[in-house]
RNA sequence: AUUGCAAACUGGUCUGUCGCUCUGAGCAAUCAGGGAGGAAAGUCCGGGCAACAUAGAGCAUCCUGCUUCCUAACAGGAAGGACCCGAAUACUCGGGGACAGCAAGUGCCACAGAAAAUAAACCGCCUAAUCCUGAUAGUUAUCAGGAUUAGGUAAGGGUGAAAACGUGAGGUAAGAGCUCACGGCUUUGUCGCGUAAUCGGCAUCGCGGUAAACCUCAGGAGUUGAAAAACCAAAUAAACCGGAGCUAUAGGGCUGCUCGCCUAAUCCGGAGGGUAGGUUGAUAGAGGUGAAUGGUGACAUUCAUCCCAGAGAAAUGACAGAUAGUCCCUAAACUUGUUUCGGGAGGAAACAGAACCCGGCUUACACGUUUGCAUUUUUU
RNA sequence: CGGGGUGUAGCGUAGCCCGGUAUCGCGCCACAUUUGGGAUGUGGAGGUCGUAGGUUCGAAUCCUGCCACCCCGA
């Protein structure tokens, strides 16, 4: 179940402003995460909705940017049922998340891989601290 | 052979696992097939396409600027000409690029210098008048020098990036393209070679530079861009406030102005309400590959063959392995620096990611290959 | 995607249209003033004019190509 579709991909213009405004988020270097619960109103197999984002500041040319979003999307979508859709599933809720790279440097994948990892951690943790 | 620089070419192939996107098949699960570039980049030109009236006239504005050709078109390309630079110094070879017109008019040319452009007189040179000094004769004459005034002069002088075209002769009080001869650049006419630019001959006219100064001449450009535009669906407020207009001489019709044309009772602004979904445009084309023919060439024509990304917050990725080119070691062969056998190292690397589509230009670029130039070393 | 603008001393700017000498303020240095500092006064230093070419006798200025930054339309 190692996808990332459409459904998973937050696309809605209303939900996105929505995140950033209300969202709670921490910084855990390159990665700044946003996240939003929202309560499940009917079961769903894809729980969460992502945001990726590089800044065109950071990353003036177009395949680097790329490139980043392609290895956090990559390392995302190995890990995130392991570590974050099985506890969402219990706990009957949905998630809006954002990733926003503010690093300066291109990590290697197995590097990304890691830090992809604790956040996904933190960010159940400080779920269940609500 | 080594190293460096410049230019051109090239920008790997295959397999597995997990994924993304499009197309087709299927009720579905799923299966099959396609999936970035030479610059996709910068957005500097040109075109297609679309809307605006069928895009029409004049002015303004902007662009281009040797000739002929290629092309859908171009600020692109090809061939040629003249010019400049380098090498050679007889022939020639290589490289360069905004190369119409200062002889239409206007402007500008700092500092220095007499003067920087209808010429002008600082020193100098020459003429005339007056005065002074000296010499000779001797009491107003001659000669020499000096001063002042009036005029002539661009030969000589220093300055400067540049000094009124250069050299010689005539001419003159002294001089001057003032005149003549030769020469340089240039205008116009004419004759000859060439499609033409241009080149050569003859006659004629002129002589500082600057048009990437204003400008003149010739040619060209209507404006706005796919968030253009067409259609479907959903939703709302034909209401409210302020201004213009009252059947045309207003306003509006995506244009800087005028004219002309069309429209027709509405138009502009403010505050506010609603919706922000889909389809087409949009991927078979000035297409690619190969061959033949024509042409010096850019290119064109014909035939054969192929279908090769089409997303929409935006796909082509991650991991692992093999292999070509490359390098190292060992052995053998001979043509003595190459080939072959075996083993090893390294191996998706640089610049960079399609957003309507094409043709160019510009810029970036690892490893490797080819060519040219330079450097160092060795052998002959 | 389309359109427009700006790069000048450590900082903020003038000069660019119409070419010749780069200006001003703050800051910096030295001196004077003060017991000392601040303020004040006098003097001074500091510039590849973003970068690479071209036009010109001469370029911050004119022309062309790059680089960086900013703004606007939606």
């Amino acid at each position: 179940m190692n996808t990332f579709k459409k459904e998973e991909r937050l696309c809605s213009k209303k939900l996105i402003e929505e995140l950033l405004h209300n969202g709670s988020s921490f910084l855990l270097y390159p990665l700044k995460v946003v996240w939003l619960i929202k309560p499940a109103n009917e079961p769903n197999p894809y729980p969460t909705q992502l945001v990726i984002s590089v800044a065109k500041k950071r990353f003036r040319r177009a395949n680097k940017r790329n490139k980043v979003k392609r290895l956090i999307r990559e390392s995302y979508r190995i890990n995130k049922e392991e570590h974050l859709y099985n506890f969402l599933k219990e706990q009957q809720l949905t998630l809006l998340l954002m990733f926003s790279y503010v690093g300066k440097d291109i990590f290697t994948y197995s590097d990304l891989e890691k830090k992809i990892k604790l956040c996904l951690h933190r960010v159940v943790k400080e779920i269940e601290k609500r």
